[in-house]
DNA sequence: GAAATTTCTTAATCATGATTAATTTTTAGG
DNA sequence: CCTAAAAATTAATCATGATTAAGAAATTTC
């Protein structure tokens, strides 16, 4: 039993304690090292990371060979390449660590179960799957609307944070944008 | 109970006939004439709306005044405006019927009192949510390694059918192009 | 602390797709 | 069927952000 994970869980939902219980039957507790790879380009991804701390990346090489960043893992939050998960294909995607992390690994076959069997910890996925729909669907409104340095300059103000914690040019991936237009703004004024 | 919607249930999830009762228990069956709106700025979305025939759109006016084409809604999907439904916020959004449609129409209130009840159902949504979050994700990887022209195409090859039937300029719109640039592409050779 | 690697910057050129504006074609309504 | 409105087309111009190519700065490693 994991107390960050519960009481992510717990703002959500309300679970009995065997449905915890039952969740924590099958988890792996993680250290991870800096560029670290939960996952890799042909295999097939079968767990899902909830992240206690640190930071990940989930990125893919394009037809150039070029890294494009889909997400990051921060704490608090869930990380998997869910294509490959659901669709049960080998995986296009890296997971990799961009600092130091710790993570709890579950089989996606237990989580299954899991959710099969409790409306409770069901109901907690539904949800956050629910605040990504909506996070994905501001994003793209976002983007069609605004400049790239807008978007650049709200990402920044919106996670003053975040983005001194990881190099300028994986902001510039995970927003679309090449670093060197990065650059560009960042020299204006 | 309406056989259209149980049996894509069915496709995802084995429920037990009592979850489908309760489902139906709060239901209107609604038809719609062309042009009708479910939705409209500044409301509180509170249904889910699965459609039986026609199409729907969802669409936000940006500042301009210009249609941005979010969803479109086809038989044996889902359409609400989630971020409205969520967050009870005022929606900022539009939800039309393209043509004449069929659809179901469900209260938030009784589709969360299903959820936590009944895991099959909530799998369900669950597992939508899923795919449709793997559909959002492979979007975005074309739309970054793929020219207008080419992510025209693709769409247009993939989606027959569904190009006869709504105007061009939503085709443009949903895509996120001018319906100028859709005219271009296709006057090519 | 020097060497090597990684990251960031600068600047010129280029392509994609938006904008503007006018016109034609198609569809719908009376 | 005729008119009005809606939808699609064409073409010229423009802006954004990619590409290319160096080089500078910062970090890491030994």
């Amino acid at each position: 039993m994991n107390e960050q994970l519960i009481s992510h869980i717990k703002q959500f939902v309300s679970p009995p304690d065997e449905d915890l219980k039952l969740l924590f039957e099958d988890v792996e507790y993680k250290v991870l090292n800096n560029k670290e790879f939960l996952l890799k380009e042909g295999q097939f991804c079968k767990f899902q990371y909830f992240v206690l701390k640190g930071c990940l990346r989930l990125y893919r090489l394009n037809a150039k060979g070029i890294e494009q960043i889909i997400n990051f893992g921060i704490p608090n939050w869930w990380i998997t390449d869910l294509d490959s998960l659901i669709n049960k294909i080998p995986t296009q995607k890296y997971i990799q660590a961009t600092k130091q992390c710790e993570v709890l690994k579950f089989s996606r076959v237990h989580l299954e179960k899991v959710m099969e069997t409790s409306p409770a910890i069901c109901n907690y996925f539904r949800i956050l799957l629910e605040k990504v729909k909506v996070a994905d669907q501001r994003k793209v409104e976002y983007s069609l609307n605004f400049s790239g340095e807008e978007l650049y300059h709200h990402f920044c103000s919106k996670n003053p944070a975040f983005i001194q914690e990881v190099p300028q040019y994986m902001i510039a991936s995970y927003l679309g944008f090449t670093p060197e237009f990065i650059s560009k703004i960042r020299g204006k004024k």
